[in-house]
DNA sequence: GTCTATAACGAGATAGAC
DNA sequence: GTCTATCTCGTTATAGAC
């Protein structure tokens, strides 16, 4: 039955590409002919898969978004200590740096103006589940006693992921991982007693 | 001589509404047919004033950068306390913010990858000298007590501007400025003592 | 300094064969 | 599930008239 070697999973394979374009152009900054070109299929078989480029963004987001939710659960099955969790959420941030990589919802916040609603849905979407666990961390973390959260929890949140997102964005004209690094940094020794 | 009643400031409106294009859109998000469109000309008109896409954003991050260097030394003038120069400084993205623009360099910084090098250079000279002023403001407070400064001046520096960068990237799918209020209340009372 | 006209290309998308 | 072929539109850009 299957006429080309790939099978089922070209459409995940298709994700993959597009997403890798998204977060280094923006959603403004790739072609369906980029992506059928990098794997060797047409355009046509691009729109089989995807009707059109807005359903494959969206697609793209929520597929994100449940990986992000994983890689969440798998921090809270990790570190002991909020404050290691924390550590270990800026390290998730840092591994798609150094991948030369945009936070894919960050580079989607940029181009929001120009997003369809199902996408702009989705994006919202994500910051809501980072802000909601990020509080929940600190929250957590103020209980233990391994943070200082000494605003409410969901405004700390709110920092920690605006932190992480500006220096992912203002690391890239630099193209050093240095300025986020920097700003990590300060980060846990804001929120880590005795980390300064 | 004149033929079209606009005169010899037809470029500075092309670049005041490409200006806010990009800063809404994103630089691969408008079009020389936007522009002539808004201001009644011809996208050959557009042409003349700036041979390529390329040159107009060029000259638009430099113009972004002349203005925003003015914007600095109002500050410098201004304020007495470094504290509040800082919360000065704070301001001035935070009405950009409200405009429904990104700052205009993070917005590009999200677009850097599909960046000609001419319009990449001039992005990171903006945020070289955004970086020294603040710096130059972190030192200044330290000296004068008015700020608290633990790490080195740059590296603070590079906190405040990505936070703020970023404050203004995750505020716009939110369409409100809570966040962004919310990360610039917790920068300040990182830095200025007894604003916790 | 701005126009009309058009070139040259790439984008997203569809029809229908295999 | 992928192809070829084609469509339509928007994009950047240029030539030459006014």
């Amino acid at each position: 039955m299957v006429t080309q070697e790939r099978g089922a999973d070209t459409a995940s394979a298709i994700l993959d590409v597009a997403e890798r374009l998204v977060q280094q152009r923006g959603f403004n900054g790739f072609s369906y002919a980029d992506v059928a070109r990098e794997l060797g299929i047409t355009k046509a078989a691009l729109h089989y898969h995807f009707p059109g480029k807005a359903e494959l963004g969206e697609r793209l987001v929520r597929r994100y978004g449940e990986r992000f939710a994983e890689a969440l659960r798998a921090i809270d099955d990790g570190p002991a200590t909020a404050a290691d969790r924390l550590a270990a959420y800026c390290e998730v941030y840092r591994r798609v740096l150094l991948e030369g990589r945009m936070c894919l919802c960050g580079m989607l916040a940029a181009d929001y103006d120009t997003l369809a609603e199902p996408m702009r849905a989705a994006v919202v979407g994500f910051f809501e589940q980072n802000e909601a666990w990020v509080a929940g961390l600190l929250e957590g973390g103020r209980t233990d006693g391994s943070l200082v959260v000494t605003t409410p929890a969901l405004d700390a949140a709110r920092t920690v992921i605006a932190a992480l997102e500006g220096a992912m964005l203002v690391a890239r004209p630099f193209e050093t991982a240095a300025v986020f690094d920097a700003v990590v940094g300060r980060l846990l020794a804001d929120f880590v007693p005795g980390a300064a």
